[in-house]
DNA sequence: CTAATGTTTATGGTATATCATGGGAATTTA
DNA sequence: TAAATTCCCATGATATACCATAAACATTAG
């Protein structure tokens, strides 16, 4: 199979009056083994642009060819959904792409864009919502993990 | 997979000014098997870095790149709160590595750093944590000793 | 048992390559 | 033809690779 990569790391850069962005830098090492763009989408569920390998997306959809209808009918309206917002995104020499108007309106991003690593995809949000997301995840884990509390003041 | 590695014992080394710091070189033997780069993450539960190499996250994905989990919410949760904290880190010909800011001040450590084997993982303090820590955890063994029994089969 | 020697490891400094980003030219689309 | 999009080059900042020195360690000879 390929080689491995994940996505990783949290990297903040700027969005220029024409929409371009960098795409940090081992974000591209990882896709260049494979080709030159990346698929984004509107993320289901957070005010975000979701990003990952074209490979991924073939991988989620002959997973959904092969997995039983009687349990995938309501994953099968949520793949629509991707597929339907789903759009490449070639990279240029330099490194950057240019996002739509429809996903930075979705993520509020208007002139820095946040990257943040999520293994196999990645996210791209505007850097106070991420802020506050990232709080939310962080609160929510320690909830519900009690046994993963953090000495007093030892917080990020 | 790959051969079982261990981390271990306990190693002080300098950081300089610009967060350089030398992989303990039993450490590189260990990652240089496999390749040349670890990761790094500010550990959820103490104040040091865990560091551990790339396949140990690899699985973690692998995980979740099922599709039946590829909308749940506690693994988006988990992941970004992972990956989007986790970093390669490659060391160079003298077998160092350069930490970041956010790192080093999570673990806050300014200009000595103590590596401390964990088995598949390692974890980074600043010195006088960890020989608090150390002490810490001495007590809670000896206290729930009575009650330290390794599962049938599981005896190292 | 001690001293000398060679080898590996740690650390400091510097040069080089890479990356993010801005501006503008060329090309396409309406 | 006007507007927008894509492509290419320039630049400053940053991070990485490289070289040199120093310290620790192990080995061997005396």
């Amino acid at each position: 199979m390929s080689k491995t990569f994940l996505f990783m790391d949290t990297v903040v850069n700027k969005v220029d009056s024409k929409g371009r962005v960098s795409l940090p830098s081992d974000y591209r090492s990882i896709v260049k083994e494979l080709s030159t763009e990346i698929v984004c989408y509107r993320s289901l569920t957070s005010p975000c642009i979701e990003g990952c390998p074209e490979e991924l997306l073939e991988k989620l959809a002959s997973d959904m060819e092969s997995s039983l209808d009687f349990f995938s009918q309501e994953q099968d309206d949520l793949t629509n959904l991707i597929f339907g917002d789903a759009k490449r995104f070639a990279f240029d020499s330099t490194g950057r792409i240019v996002l739509t108007e429809k996903l930075l309106k979705h993520a509020e991003i208007t002139d820095t864009a946040v990257f943040v690593g999520k293994g196999r995809k990645f996210q791209i949000w505007n850097p106070e919502n991420w802020a506050k997301e990232e709080a939310r995840i962080r609160a929510e884990v320690l909830k519900k993990r009690p046994s993963l509390k953090l000495p007093a003041g030892a917080q990020a």
